[in-house]
RNA sequence: GCGGGAAUAGCUCAGCGGUAGAGCGCCAGCCUUCCAAGCUGGGGGUCGCGGGUUCGAAUCCCGUUUCCCGCUCCA
């Protein structure tokens, strides 16, 4: 599958839009439309939820976005968050430099007549003493001197520039959790192993940004700082490293919870020389987006690095005391941290199909309910009824105060269902004749609705009084549509 | 930043020097008793932007912006 059927689907139908778009764009911002706000914040409220709310060892936060500039400096933002950077003249390609120092090159010496040796990483040529300057890759390239690449926003707090303090918008959420560390510690009472749980927006300047909302230089993340006293043991074992496996499992688990084909989801382990400059171990979970497998979340062990980083440069005592062992320690901090944009994009993509049903194509997004924008559409099935049209409208506005529902009347049946199967919607409501009664010819209704299925498109008749029942099972409770659409009669499927 | 591709209606695209088009979608009306039905009508585009060539430019040339795909980085 091709990403633009994603990206010119979520634009016709209200997902996201390209950001500045009457002024030709802005590279790599997007705006999250009607429908989008719904399913990413959806996809916020379902992790808040299961690593919040669920967990009795986990609390939330929501620090600033602009901080003192100093966190930076202690996080090694400041100085590790560069990445000097060369390009070959002649092959184009662009290169770390500091990596290019790791390997051996090939060199084209001038001051010999076969002129080709392997010189080992940082040697100059010992016969006309050159260091690497020549390209890796061609050989025959001379590369560029190298450039920062700063990945901060820089920018200036105070109304004139010459006089402000710099400060830069952060690159990621975390740091606001370990510079809060101890205020959530004794406010909340909380006892080692505990986690503090943050969504937020961060920003880079990516060198390269790209594939609709996968990598842009604002974004969300989704992180939790999950605490571990290091000299705890659990089986044997040191605390940090069993938790870090248990976080690994449960984050993989969780996108599949919420409908993620197993088969496109994969755990990727970095070796050493990917690691963070704050990393003992890092574990990507990735997905198989069209584009091919990237990172959806990285589950990392930052070690005790950032709590002492911070303790040493604010000069304030960032631990915790071991009332067993009457010491105080330094927590490891076991990170996993997720794109909130890049789940929003895994969730669209994983759930969007093409079928054929009665030779045409019908196209549907089988997103979880508890994910999906709109989870009920009321619709009548004649709009020329006004008894019809009425009772469609009084349900709908009843189903409103606890789930998000829409009323649509400007097409014919047929057309309404595809309009939802397009955007998710699980459940429409169709209000008929039978429903309402045929006043003309004396009968009274059966006061009962149909409610169809998206993905099986079965439909059952359900009286309208137990419409909220029904929907409290399916959509509140997560009971499956097989159970509790087994209560009911089926209706014909023409 | 480099290389390649692209930019025309909401979407997908045709038109490639002579009055801006199609399909789908959208809106309204008629019709219609459950899966993109039919009929009629309608709205909607200074052809990304700026310059040039030309009697005449969506079309040719130059520049520019943006997007997409690669390279490098990350959530």
């Amino acid at each position: 599958m091709n990403l633009d059927v994603i990206v010119s689907l979520c634009k016709r139908r209200g997902f996201i839009f390209q950001s500045s778009e009457i002024y030709g764009g802005i590279a790599s911002c997007w705006d999250y439309g009607s429908l989008g706000v719904e399913l990413k914040n959806n996809v916020k409220r379902v992790w808040w939820r299961d690593n919040v709310y669920l967990r009795p060892d986990v609390v939330g936060l929501d620090a600033a976005i602009l901080m003192h500039p100093s966190v930076w400096k202690a996080s090694g933002h400041l100085d590790h968050f560069t990445d000097p950077m060369v390009d070959c003249r002649a092959c184009r390609r662009r290169f770390r430099a500091d990596k290019l120092d790791e390997t051996s090159w090939v060199h084209y010496c001038p001051a010999t007549k076969d002129n080709k040796f392997d010189i080992p990483a940082g040697e100059p040529c010992t016969h006309c003493g050159a260091r690497r300057t020549l390209c890796p890759a061609c050989g025959k390239g001379e590369l560029t001197p190298p450039r920062q690449f700063n990945l901060m926003f820089k920018t200036f707090m105070g109304p004139v520039e010459e006089d402000a303090a710099v400060t830069y918008l952060r690159p990621e959420t975390a740091q606001g959790i370990f510079v809060n560390f101890d205020n959530v510690l004794q406010s909340m009472r909380l006892k080692l192993p505990f986690g503090i749980a943050q969504i937020g927006k961060s920003f880079r300047n990516e060198i390269t940004p790209g594939n609709f909302i996968f990598r842009t230089h604002e974004f969300e993340q989704m992180e939790i700082e999950y605490f571990v006293n290091p000299n705890d043991v659990i089986d044997g074992r040191p605390a940090d490293e069993v938790w870090h496996e248990r976080w690994i499992e449960e984050r993989f688990a969780w996108y599949q919870r919420y409908g993620i084909r197993r088969a496109r989801l994969r755990l990727r382990e970095h070796d050493k020389e990917e690691l963070a400059h704050y990393a003992k171990r890092t574990a990507d979970v990735e997905y198989e987006f069209p584009m091919g497998w990237s990172e959806l979340e990285g589950i990392a062990n930052r070690t005790d690095f950032d709590l002492k980083q911070h303790a040493k440069t604010s000069g304030k005592a960032l631990t915790y005391f071991d009332e067993e062992r009457k010491t105080h320690v330094v927590p490891y901090a076991i990170e996993p941290s997720a794109g909130a944009d890049r789940s929003v994009l895994a969730f669209l993509v994983d759930a969007y199909r093409e079928e054929e049903v009665r030779g045409e194509k019908r196209v549907l997004l089988r997103l979880h309910a508890d994910l999906a924008p709109i989870k009920i559409a009321v619709l009548p099935l004649l709009k020329k009824r006004d008894e019809i049209v009425a009772r469609a409208r009084e349900i709908q506005g009843r189903l409103a105060r606890r789930w998000v529902s829409v009323y649509d009347d400007t097409a014919a049946i047929g057309r309404l269902y595809r309009r939802q199967d397009e955007v998710g919607t699980p459940y429409c409501v169709t209000v008929d004749v039978q429903t309402v009664g045929d006043r003309e010819r004396g009968e009274t209704g059966d006061a009962k609705v149909t409610i169809r299925e998206r993905d099986s498109m079965d439909q059952i008749r359900v009286p309208v009084a137990e419409l909220e029942t029904v929907f409290r099972e399916l959509l509140t409770d997560g009971i499956p549509w097989s159970t509790v659409g087994a209560r009911y009669p089926a209706t014909t499927k023409s």
